[in-house]
RNA sequence: GGGUCGUUAGCUCAGUCGGUAGAGCAGCGGACUUUUAAUCCGUUGGUCCAGGGUUCGAGUCCCUGACGACCUACCA
């Protein structure tokens, strides 16, 4: 254990006096427990009976049929006694194992010596019960004790059962307590976590994707822009950069042969902290040849409503009060519609300059209008000025005035909740990885000489929060080659973000990739859609905080 | 980075006008053989986040700092 790692205990102020009070008398309780011959860490306790597995083989039998036909079944169940009731020569105390909690019930008569015990055993132990089920006269199924072994000593208190522990800080400094004063609900949302892995793994594995797991220790940034950790391996002497997504490695393995490949694995991005943003977090990627981004929006209705239904089966409660319907099919909306239908609905203004003049490409004269509306605020206006394309530009208005309302402008049609909406076709300029749309399908589609060329992505969005990014991938190394020049140009005029020219990756697409489609997503976002928590700490066991000083 | 708010007993929280710290739960002692936040009687427990200032006197007012939350910005 580290110093001075225990709750209460820095290294200026060794204890207050309550904190060692109550640690005192629990530590007395310890020696006690060794004067009876029981180690206050003993271990080996034998086989054990879940509670779980208890409840559910009692669940319908009363107390007649309990007491004539389980009079001698003895069960064997070990957990931390998280309550105690005591009313005199009879005990009652709530013990929780892993799989849930049941009722002990301890009298003097059937426990005999052991009874003395519980006056040594605080809120907290572990102790393992020998007993037969039995019910209450309220009717609660319970544990008769015949024997009692405490199995550890809880040192340290924990938080009251009723009230929880409240304070942000501690919850996530010390999960350990969170999770166990504020049970069922926050480990409740682990195990819906691992639930939704376990999903998507599941419906994966189901369509032949093969799992593999590549370098997270990268010497050239690529798969993304965002700005990397770097760290230093010392034998070769070499700096190396935490990978910000897995992306090129996975490619190359389509490349490779394997047509179908997946990876649920962490990256790092060197960034601010949010309710939607931690340091490190879970990405799945998945990438299929021979499809296309057309195909993996059906794959992506499929894999999460197919996760819902999982998560749902387990959890009922997750799905109560939604403000947003999984129902499909989801919204499809090409981005320069949800632009234009952004426009019309909150700046018509723009919308008759901006309609004339894209169509005309004449997309600087919508940008120099834009600029000059005075209804923009400075900062929308500081953010459009930056953009030196047709493309940029649409991409800005996009999240300036769609992205944030997708929630208002895409519900279902009664009014009530919010849909997924697939944004369709992103602008070349800022895609560096996309396949470029087809010339006759970018024609058809949008129009001979349309100012901005658009790419076979989509990004989806649930509840107005980005949860996927997909695309049909970039495939001919001379084009790829070309965008990671311009990515060193933006790497030049001083963007951190901007990815390495991946030498080997072109190498590797110069043998031949077969037409591929690839998807993303945020795993701990997707968490936190279904299990409805508000912050991305919520959804992270162990979430980056600054180090505790020694002034607290 | 900017703004707002918070930090008081182990936990959850009060604390009025600046007058020397309160409750419930937990703990400790006692009563109780069917409790469900058990109940009843008694009781211990405080670097009021840290440092500085104003004042006869600061949990309370002022300044600085630490940590956190929310909003905002940056950012997929």
């Amino acid at each position: 254990m580290t110093v001075g790692a225990r709750v209460g205990i820095t290294r200026d102020h060794p204890m207050s006096d309550t904190t060692s009070t109550l640690e005192s008398v629990r530590r007395a309780k310890a020696d006690a427990w060794r004067a009876r011959g029981h180690l206050p860490f003993g271990n080996d306790p034998g086989p054990l009976n879940t509670i779980a597995s208890i409840r559910a083989t009692h669940d319908g039998h009363d107390s007649a049929a309990l007491d004539a036909a389980h009079a001698d079944t003895r069960y064997r169940v070990a957990g931390r006694v998280v309550a105690m009731r005591d009313t005199g020569k009879l005990v009652f105390a709530k013990l929780r194992d892993g799989s849930g909690e049941i009722q002990l019930f301890c009298s003097a008569r059937d426990l005999g010596e052991d009874f003395s015990l519980l006056k040594e055993i605080d809120l907290g132990d572990i102790v393992l019960v020998e007993g037969r089920p039995m019910r209450t006269r309220a009717g609660e199924l319970s544990v008769l004790a015949k024997s009692l072994r405490p199995l550890s000593k809880s040192y340290t208190p924990i938080p009251s059962e009723w009230f929880g522990i409240s304070e942000v800080e501690t919850r996530y400094r010390q999960r350990y307590t969170d999770l166990i004063a504020n049970y069922p609900e926050v480990n409740e949302v682990f195990r819906a976590r691992s639930i939704i892995v376990r999903a998507l793994r599941e419906w994966l594995d189901d369509r032949d994707f093969m799992e593999v797991e590549t370098p997270t220790l990268n010497s050239v940034r690529g798969g993304a822009t965002a700005k990397p950790f770097t760290t230093h391996h010392n034998a070769l002497d070499l700096d190396l950069y935490l990978r910000v997504a897995p992306e090129l490695y996975l490619k190359r393995l389509i490349v490779g042969g394997l047509d179908r490949v997946y990876e649920i694995g962490r990256v790092w991005r060197n960034e601010g902290l949010s309710t939607r943003h931690n340091p490190e977090f879970t990405i799945l990627e998945f990438y299929q040849a021979y499809a296309t981004y057309r195909e993996l929006m059906d794959e992506t209705e499929e894999l999460v409503t197919h996760v819902d239904a999982r998560l749902v089966a387990r959890f009922p409660r997750f799905a109560h009060g939604r403000s947003f319907s999984l129902a499909r099919p989801w919204r499809r909306v090409r981005m320069l519609d949800a632009v234009t239908h952004a426009l019309q609905k909150r700046h018509p203004d723009l919308l008759g300059i901006w309609a004339n003049g894209m169509g005309l490409a004449g997309w600087g004269r919508v940008r120099a209008a834009v600029l000059t509306t005075p209804s923009l605020q400075r900062e929308h206006r500081d953010y459009l000025n930056k953009c030196t394309t047709a493309g940029e530009t649409l991409f800005a208005l996009f999240e300036l005035f769609a992205e944030s309302f997708l929630v208002d402008d895409y519900r279902t049609a009664d009014d009530g909740q919010s849909v997924p909406v697939f944004i369709v076709d992103y602008p070349f300029d800022v895609s560096p990885l996309a396949r470029k749309k087809d010339t006759d399908k970018q024609t058809a589609q949008y129009g001979e000489g349309f100012p901005v060329t658009f790419t076979d992505r989509f990004e989806l969005f649930v509840e107005g929060r980005e949860l996927a990014n997909a695309f049909s991938e970039l495939n001919d190394p001379d084009d790829q080659a070309e965008r990671f020049r311009a990515q060193l140009g933006n790497r030049e005029r001083g963007d951190e973000e901007a990815m390495d020219f991946d030498e080997d990756y072109i190498r590797a697409l110069s043998h031949g990739m077969p037409p591929t489609a690839g998807f993303g997503l945020g795993v701990d976002r997707l968490v936190m859609l279904l299990t409805g928590q508000k912050s991305i700490r919520d959804v992270v066991l162990f979430p980056l905080l600054r180090p505790e000083s020694d002034g607290r």
